[in-house]
DNA sequence: CTGGATTTTGAGAGCTACTCTCATTTCATG
DNA sequence: CATGAAATGAGAGTAGCTCTCAAAATCCAG
């Protein structure tokens, strides 16, 4: 009733004062959401958790959910990494050999993606594994992420990034990236990220090692 | 009334005799649902076709046709190339270089798959492209045919399959490959797809092409 | 061939993700 | 404060998918 903001422990877009009042709420109805959704899916797992109990303690209507997210599994996933790396890539020096950029790029983003949230990050790795649904909705995101990575590679090579070869290049540098985080959630997220992203990173330039016998 | 079974175009599993009665009929029943779906969905549009259309026209009840098959898109895409890729892999002679094995068998698969039915091969790469569903349940497959190929890696070169190492190259190559399919379908199919296949090799062994400028 | 065990099927109820429409409320602005 | 625009809520409706239970088809012994 005094029209004062109630506290928050955390500062986030929804406290900036530049915003007129609809899109602050906009950005805080969003985020009820998601935060609605982690606790839930922590408390009762993922299927076991409806969009109606989403709505209810995010404190909106169903239709309200369906109106911010296309989908149950966008809840979770949703937080566009593509457009980050790309700046990054671009940021990058323009005489810097690819490789170099990609590894530098992909660890800049893995170490942003963690500082912000580690818990969700985990939990997110997580559902990627036990949710078929989510699983495949992250598999889907690939494709464009993959669109956005041949982009890139056109742009830094010189190649056509319509052309085969730099389709299937882009699109086995992502499956490779998604097996890692799968592969790092599968072993309870106890290896360093950054160490199987350079594993990674290396097998897709140099093939695999050769065998030790 | 006579016993005696219609006359049949073209032979199927489910005139194999040596089966019983309830076999026999068990393979009709799928073959009819795929069949319906197949022709409704070149009437209509994958959307715009139903779980009920598809079971009135297989002539069967849609509990019949949710017991055959788990999802809608299941109903496109299973055909398990998996187990054959398997066996073609390890039939290779095993001094080959690895790469060299893994071309001649998917030459080996695509040729297989489209002499037996070019129709619904270009069908369902097509809807691969258009229908979200479809495209994702089909990534889905792929972490499955990973799981198969880091098999086969894993015995052939002795590396241990559930390493990382083995487990990035192995999806790395499924995305390029998928990568391949999808962008056939995008050319309306008219390329040669073995030549394709070759190209997304040839980059997933030696990394992109020089530029030429 | 027949009777009983087993498997497959159909009917139907039920759940939930998701879509669409329309009236109501909330914010922006002159 | 009035007017227009945007966001919300309520509710009905569709369709994919699950589960249960009784009826029908198939198998197999005797």
């Amino acid at each position: 009733m005094t029209g004062m903001t109630a506290p928050h422990t955390s500062f986030s877009p929804a406290d900036n004062p530049r915003l007129g009042l609809r899109e602050r709420k906009k950005i805080k109805t969003r985020e009820a959401i998601r935060t609605a959704m982690y606790a839930l899916v922590a408390e009762q797992g993922y299927d076991a958790t409806t969009i109606e109990q989403i709505a209810e303690r995010a404190e909106v209507s169903p239709s309200t959910v369906y109106r911010y997210f296309p989908t149950k599994e966008d809840i979770v996933l949703t937080d566009e990494y593509d457009p980050l790396i790309m700046a990054e890539l671009r940021a990058r020096p323009a005489d810097e050999p690819w490789p170099v950029s990609l590894r530098h790029v992909m660890h800049r983003a893995i170490r942003m993606g963690m500082k912000e949230d580690p818990v969700v990050s985990r939990l997110r790795t997580r559902l990627m594994v036990e949710v078929p649904a989510v699983r495949s909705r992250m598999m889907e995101s690939m494709s464009s992420t993959g669109r956005m990575l041949r982009q890139a590679i056109g742009e830094r090579t010189g190649l056509d990034p319509d052309s085969l070869e730099v389709r299937v290049y882009a699109m086995s540098i992502v499956g490779g990236l998604l097996e890692t985080s799968m592969y790092w959630a599968e072993q309870e997220h106890e290896p360093d990220y950054d160490a199987l992203i350079d594993r990674a990173l290396n097998v897709i330039e140099h093939g695999l090692p050769p065998e030790n016998h």
